[in-house]
DNA sequence: CAAAACTAAACAAACGTTTAAACTAAACAA
DNA sequence: TTGTTTAGTTTAAACGTTTGTTTAGTTTTG
């Protein structure tokens, strides 16, 4: 078999997983469930990953390292307003939490678990790291004076606290909007797009006001 | 043994499973948790609930029924204007949340997961509820051309999610806002004002502009 | 042929739940 | 005041499954 076929079985059981965990839970999914669906020998899992709980550090990790390529792909030169950064976040955003539901779903259910100490600081320096980014862009604005005196903590939870309520009710929203529940390609495009919208409109009347 | 105590003991179990399900999951939490933690014998669980889902069943009403009783005490006399009716809807999301934010965690784990169908329908029909008051309010305030016009169902997810983003992210917003993490007294006054402070601010430019 | 990939079967531990017996306290009759 | 009855609690032990993981052996691959 060649390598790049066994890096495509590791990341079949690693997909697998991730469909599974979204939706059961992390201790509702067991390993005979994850092997069934991928269509794998029960034993391959602990061959390939060692524990069940290394499969989920696996899983972060193979996640974190496709969001960090796809940040680093985004052109973002530093020659725009401070307005057209914040438009710019919250697009990231949006489409990186769209795309990633299961994944961003998986991480709101185990990030109050006390599962693992080093699972958890890893998604808290994630978060700190976004956290950051957009404070200096605040801060830069606020400088320039384009930007009001807001609450830069607060904000950021609305920022990320929209998507991932859009996210996890996904079940209320498609009965909201009229979206078909098995129309996945469908609901992530209209979610993405109003999402947008609404942030970009919502961003607008909180930090430059009318 | 008296009816009351007899109540008292149903209700420190649930008390106790209601902690213990924030913090570890439903399906991470076994009987003997609950049944440890709580002092009971492990039998009593069974005895008293017949099973564990049924547990979470009566924990679930048990908290709805006391989050209906609040909703009646408080007043909510109809002689406000709009916005005066968006700060008593954000007064009092923000409170709900706070203070039940063990349950509102349970909730948010657990809407996703496939458990029970009657459950997920349960909890749809709160949050549509909720709503369609929000929705009613602004459009009243729409039509009396004081509220701008804006995207109903995103603005609910923004209210919703931001008072979940930051009960869902204790941890960070503990680090964040440099609250001690053992304070719970101290962490939910602070996050309580601050999150009204931030909403009010944020949906009166969002709603009226400046 | 040696190393890697894969499998069916088995492992002990933990799971939710049930059992049958013991205990408690109030109700009743003598 | 007695002893007995009754229904509701409480208990330790056991039930049959399911769990994550390992074993020992087979097949496949370079």
């Amino acid at each position: 078999m060649s390598s790049a076929e066994k890096t495509d079985k590791r990341e079949h059981i690693l997909v697998t997983a991730e469909e599974l965990f979204a939706v059961k839970g992390f201790d509702g999914t067991s390993v005979r469930d994850i092997a069934n669906q991928a269509g794998v020998n029960l034993a391959m899992i602990s061959y390939y990953f060692g524990s069940k709980e290394n499969l989920l550090k696996e899983l972060i990790e193979f996640r974190f390292r496709s969001s960090v390529e796809a940040l680093e792909e985004r052109s973002n030169d530093q020659l725009q307003s401070p307005w057209e950064k914040i438009e710019w976040i919250i697009d990231f955003y949006v489409d990186r939490i769209v795309n990633n539901r299961r994944f961003h779903s998986i991480m709101s259910q185990e990030y109050n678990t006390d599962r693992s100490q080093d699972i958890k600081e890893l998604i808290t320096n994630i978060k700190m790291q976004n956290l950051e980014r957009v404070k200096k862009i605040i801060a830069d604005g606020q400088q320039l004076g384009v930007f009001r005196q807001i609450d830069v903590e607060m904000t950021l939870a609305t920022l990320m606290g929209t998507i991932t309520q859009v996210i996890n009710t996904k079940n209320l929203y498609c009965a909201l909007l009229r979206i078909d529940k098995t129309d996945e390609e469908g609901y992530r495009s209209q979610i993405n797009q109003r999402l947008k919208i609404h942030l970009r409109s919502l961003f607008h009347a909180h930090l430059i006001g009318k």
